[in-house]
DNA sequence: TAACCGTGGAC
DNA sequence: TGTCCAAGGTT
């Protein structure tokens, strides 16, 4: 670690001690590391996921599974009800993978970034981040606040993903040898609240005499490459009621939604070239179409609703009848959500109680 | 390497 | 309404 790098780290950590964010997962600057299941939850939890969004998932998973063992021990579809809602669905399969693997070593979290790399769903970012927060490990956490903030400090002009090489090295030159965990997570708060994408404020920030990039205008680092268009698919999802319930199934365990409870569907999500879905055999009424962007791909699905006697080709095998009067606690990811809050307002309109 | 994989908030 | 994008991982 040279000089400078030494000096931008602790103006770092100086800042840090004073404007630390207060988070549920978080322990204040300078005290002893968190639980390392509730760093690693936390963690995973907030790949891609804003902070705003994670804190009432942290709130109620920790709530019903205050330990790895548990969550280990936990019914999986009662995991994936509980993640439904905040989205990327591997991360939940990953979560009960890793949990059930950390249970059999003991319940005891490996305590090095290498060991950690090995567990599912940790990749460099997640494996590095529990490393230095939970133990202190002098490991180097990128993600994409640190990219930001990096790229600008360094005012590094070639485009992501390719700069990824450069900065990942000047974050390692100034990642500090004590207090990594800290280190770390002031680089995402200063990402998160100072250095921001849009409209950074360079005024408030600790770092500034060091930054080369808001000499060349801040805001434009880190350059990224053209955004690629997203594609318009189409899709049914079938609304099936019998007696106040209504038919729903578990998705395969891959792909979109993987694992997740839903309403069944056409494969819109197999379908890529945007047409139409073919006409429907049988007693089959449109009752609306709900619009829904996923990551690389916008998607309106037409929810059609069955009229026919014939319900016992919906067999218990397939998937379950679910009390409508309790769907929203199913756990249904946001789209399948969407689609039967449709059927419902139509149901208030019509006056039926179901 | 690049595609795939969700969602909601900010502007 | 549209666009951007967030504490990324897997294949």
């Amino acid at each position: 670690m040279d000089a400078s790098a030494q000096t931008i780290s602790a103006a770092l950590l100086d800042w840090y001690d004073a404007h630390a964010r207060v988070l549920p997962w978080r322990s204040a600057p300078g005290a002893p590391p968190p639980d390392p299941y509730r760093v690693w939850l936390s963690e995973v939890m907030l790949q891609q996921t804003t902070v705003a969004a994670v804190g009432p998932y942290f709130d109620k998973f920790t709530r019903a599974w205050p330990t790895v063992e548990a969550l280990a021990a936990a019914d999986e579809g009662e995991v994936m009800a509980a993640w439904a809602g905040l989205g990327y669905y591997a991360r939940a399969r990953n979560l009960i993978a890793c949990a059930r693997a950390v249970a059999a070593r003991g319940g005891t979290f490996p305590d090095t970034e290498a060991a950690l790399r090995e567990l599912p769903g940790l990749g460099a970012y997640t494996a590095a981040a529990v490393a230095a927060i939970a133990f202190d490990r002098p490991a180097t956490v990128v993600d994409a606040n640190v990219e930001r903030v990096v790229a600008r400090l360094n005012a590094i002009e070639e485009p992501l993903p390719a700069a990824r090489k450069a900065i990942r090295a000047r974050a390692e030159a100034l990642t500090p040898p004590r207090r990594a965990g800290d280190f770390a997570q002031a680089m995402m708060d200063l990402g998160a609240t100072v250095c921001t994408p849009r409209g950074p404020r360079c005024l408030l920030c600790p770092l500034t005499q060091w930054c080369a990039g808001r000499r060349a205008g801040a805001e434009r680092f880190p350059v990224k490459p053209p955004k690629k268009a997203k594609p318009q698919r189409r899709g049914r999802a079938f609304w099936v009621e019998r007696g106040g319930q209504v038919w729903l199934v578990r998705r395969a365990g891959r792909g979109m939604l993987g694992g997740m409870l839903a309403l069944p569907d056409d494969g819109w999500s197999a379908r890529g070239d945007g047409s139409a879905a073919p006409p429907l055999d049988g007693p089959w009424h449109p009752l609306g179409t709900v619009r829904h962007g996923f990551t690389h791909f916008d998607l309106d699905l037409q929810l059609m609703l069955y009229s026919g006697s014939d319900l016992a080709r919906f067999a218990p095998n397939d998937g379950e009848w679910w009390d409508i009067a309790r769907l929203d606690q199913a756990g249904l990811p946001t789209l399948f959500a969407k689609a039967a809050g449709l059927m419902l307002a139509l149901r208030d309109e019509t006056g039926e109680s179901g």
